[in-house]
RNA sequence: CGGGGUGUAGUAUACCGGCAGUACGCGUGCUUUGGGAGCACGAAGACCGAGUUCAAUUCUCGGCACCCCGACCA
């Protein structure tokens, strides 16, 4: 892809408005455009990252079994009455009323519809587990957004609903989803952790929260070092200092909370209707989990811990391109050698954003660096004069040059330890 | 929803009760290319409404928008 003709134009100085470090940045590199309040476009860099992102989620969830589906935003009133929720979720959920006067609201969540869809297609034991999920927007009338895409108004989330016959079963897949969220996390180039936290209006039970140490988090989360204890400081008022579990002391961190899963009982399977028959003809309503993950707010999380003061500096598995190629100087010799490494490196897979923008060397480094790509490779007189061509990683300092076979080499190379 | 703050060009900002300036970006031309180049010329701006005033971008009031803190929060 030729950086003169991809639509995004990097900003030298960022917008006043925006303090956290994801947000400044998203923008600046223009990842992101601002539409109101908590209301974010994907610009195609974003997206393309973003896209990156949703195949890690993709696989994982089919890993453990889980169907794709996509669920309407828009819900007629009705089925969220026979949860009892349209009244609760008011203040919350947009609702309003279409020309013919019928009352309709924009998704926040989907257990009802997701129910629904279940209890008319399941009625035996034989059919379950059942396990679906979608990637959709969704939208939540938030009092206060905040830090570009960590709070939204419309944000992008991997909703999981999950429904079983037995208890033992819903623990085992509960288990099942936890881990697949580490492996989400992990491969995401983020260390996030499990934490006892409140399931709100969702669950009377305890739920598991997935937590993100940044400073750019909203949740304080006690954590026990000694034993691996933590929950959210929320529920643990009555935690002063130690550990519950080994009497250790404990240590607050301020933490981003990226995925919530949640024991949903029967309580919505019950109100909408899904039961089946168990093994012995009886009428039984199903066991459900909900497994959230905002994949907008995880893409944020992301940028809050992998930069410094240039900018982005994305983990290989997210970046939206694999190689920063930079051509330096006019000279048709320099252009034309560029074109053949872009081409190269294409034919391998490798997705390359080649910067042939007519400008200056100094300008081209500072893009470079604000828009994080995880490998940078130079092609200028001097390289060109050896044989060569530089490539510097956008972690390190240290540029090095390297022949073109071992370019192609080494991006494969890095091609495949993300992939695998 | 409570508190605080800010609205000047695409971005960041300056000044001012009397013709609104700078930098970057943008356009044209020439020169430039290893860390945000140079010269010349050019396009582009006071959130909206009301009030005070001879005169309002500036002062007053109202509205709207955005940001921050808190409350809330799959």
């Amino acid at each position: 892809m030729k950086q003169s003709l991809f639509f995004a134009k990097t900003r030298k100085e960022s917008p006043k408005d925006a303090v956290a470090a994801s947000h400044k940045f998203l923008l600046r590199a223009d990842y992101i455009d601002q539409l109101a309040a908590g209301i974010y476009t994907l610009l195609p860099l974003g997206q393309k990252a973003h896209q990156k992102l949703l195949k890690i989620i993709r696989e994982e969830m089919d890993a453990i079994g889980a169907q794709e589906l996509l669920m309407p935003a828009l819900h007629p009133k009705a089925i969220w009455e026979s949860s009892g929720r349209w009244e609760v979720y008011k203040g919350e959920m947009y609702q309003f009323q279409d020309k013919s006067k019928h009352w309709f609201g924009l998704g926040p969540t989907h257990e009802e519809i997701i129910t629904a869809i279940v209890a008319s297609r399941v009625s035996s034991f034989r059919d379950l587990p059942v396990a679906l999920y979608q990637i959709q927007g969704k939208f939540r009338d938030e009092a206060r957004p905040k830090a570009g895409l960590m709070r939204g108004k419309e944000f992008i989330m991997k909703d999981l609903y999950s429904f079983h016959a037995t208890k033992e079963d819903f623990d085992d897949f509960y288990n099942k989803a936890s881990e697949a969220y580490l492996r989400i996390f992990k491969r995401c180039g983020v260390e996030a952790f499990p934490v006892l936290a409140s399931g709100g209006a969702f669950t009377k039970d305890m739920t598991k929260e997935f937590m993100i140490k940044t400073k750019a988090g909203e949740d304080i989360t006690l954590i026990c070092e000694h034993c691996g204890w933590a929950a959210n400081k929320e529920i643990s008022a009555n935690v002063s200092k130690n550990c519950p579990v080994c009497k250790e002391k404990v240590s607050e961190h301020v933490t981003l909370e990226a995925g919530h899963i949640f024991h949903l009982g029967t309580r919505y399977s019950e109100k909408l209707g899904a039961f089946f028959l168990d093994e012995n003809g009886k009428r039984q309503p199903m066991i459900m989990g909900c497994y959230g993950l905002g994949t907008t707010r995880l893409l944020a999380a992301i940028v809050e811990v992998h930069y410094d003061k240039k900018g982005i500096m994305w983990p290989e598995s997210i970046a939206p391109f694999d190689i920063h190629l930079l051509a330096l100087g006019k000279d048709n010799k320099i252009k034309q050698e560029a074109e053949a490494i872009e081409g190269h490196l294409q034919k391998e897979g490798i997705g390359v954003l080649y910067d042939d923008r007519d400008i200056s060397a100094g300008e081209k480094f500072a893009d470079a660096d604000l828009i994080g790509i995880p490998l940078r490779v130079v092609i200028s007189e001097k390289t060109l004069g050896q044989g060569m061509v530089e490539i510097k990683y956008r972690k390190e300092d240290a540029a090095r040059m390297v022949t073109r076979g071992e370019l192609i080499n080494i991006a494969k190379a890095d091609l495949n330890r993300v992939n695998n």
